[in-house]
DNA sequence: ATTGTAATGTTATAACATTACATTATTTTT
DNA sequence: AAAAATAATGTAATGTTATAACATTACAAT
């Protein structure tokens, strides 16, 4: 019952140790499934994680291409439907866009924090909101299967380092 | 500080009154703002509130071409900006569509159940959710502007008449 | 080897949304 | 009332996101 599965990260981590994380619990994922994390699907979820921040399709895409001529929209839009199902990477819908899944556990949704300054996304899996919000459409007589909660602001960082301080 | 700004409504209530309301509505929130709900806008606005459901800007389009010959795209989504703009109507994101507002009072961002079986929508704006999510965000450090709020599920009619009773 | 299934390739198109610039309508200023 | 400024709409083109439809290839099971 994790409250927090991503933090804001820092500028300037080790940001090889995120994708390789993420490749490597996809890749232990998949086999604890008997599934198959194809070379098409690792390389579209080392795109996806190529940035804390949320990727487009067609930008998966363009890269895609630089190494693999023939992809086209149904390539990436295949694979990360897969990542999806597999709750490797989430969906965006405010903004269609894709990120990386801070701990492909179990498929679940998570609530994402967005930064409007850089962009950056934190992921959150907090019981107590889903709960509160399953109590609330409760009272309107209404079963939740699943919700998108995407809610827009500053990080700590941006909020620091705005227009104020040193 | 209400909570529910728009129930599931029955199936075979007086529509016509949701549309003349939310028509109302609109006027006296223009007027007051000394803003213009143009013959345009007015209809759009009739034409997003003709269901309870989600409708998307280019079924409008095509309805909007009927009666108003010249209608295209930025027709509609301009609309659809100014009206968003005032609070007249919410974009649900997770399915590229409008629906109406159950309250235009202030301008605001709700929370929406939307039922999985017959899509009609719910409008919630709940202060604990908001502050619950404020308060968890916050310990990320985040400050929240905006949320986006979209539940997916069964509303009460939809539960009760599926696959059982009677 | 044959067959079944999953994955990918390929082409085309659907669905959603915006840009850019011209024109018209309305309000404000003179 | 005329001129200027502003707001709204018309129009054409294009940009962006996503899926349909069908062919082919890879892999696994028998």
């Amino acid at each position: 019952m994790k409250r927090v599965l991503m933090p804001f990260k820092k500028r300037g981590h080790q940001h090889d140790k995120c994708v390789d994380r993420a490749v490597s619990a996809a890749e232990f994922r998949c086999a604890e499934r008997g599934l198959r994390l194809t070379k098409l699907r690792r390389r579209v979820l080392e795109l996806i994680w190529g940035r804390h921040e949320p990727v487009k399709a067609y930008e998966v895409l363009e890269k895609l291409r630089d190494e693999h001529r023939g992809a086209a929209p149904p390539t990436v839009y295949r694979a990360l439907d897969f990542l999806q199902k597999e709750g490797l990477v989430h969906r965006i819908e405010s903004l269609n866009a894709f990120i990386g899944c801070g701990e492909p556990t179990s498929p679940h949704l998570g609530q994402f924090l967005i930064c409007r300054e850089c962009g950056s996304v934190a992921e959150m899996d907090d019981a107590e909101i889903t709960s509160l919000l399953a109590a609330k459409a409760g009272t309107l007589g209404f079963q939740v299967d699943s919700e998108t909660i995407e809610v827009k602001g500053l990080c700590s960082e941006c909020g620091n380092t705005a227009n104020g301080s040193t």
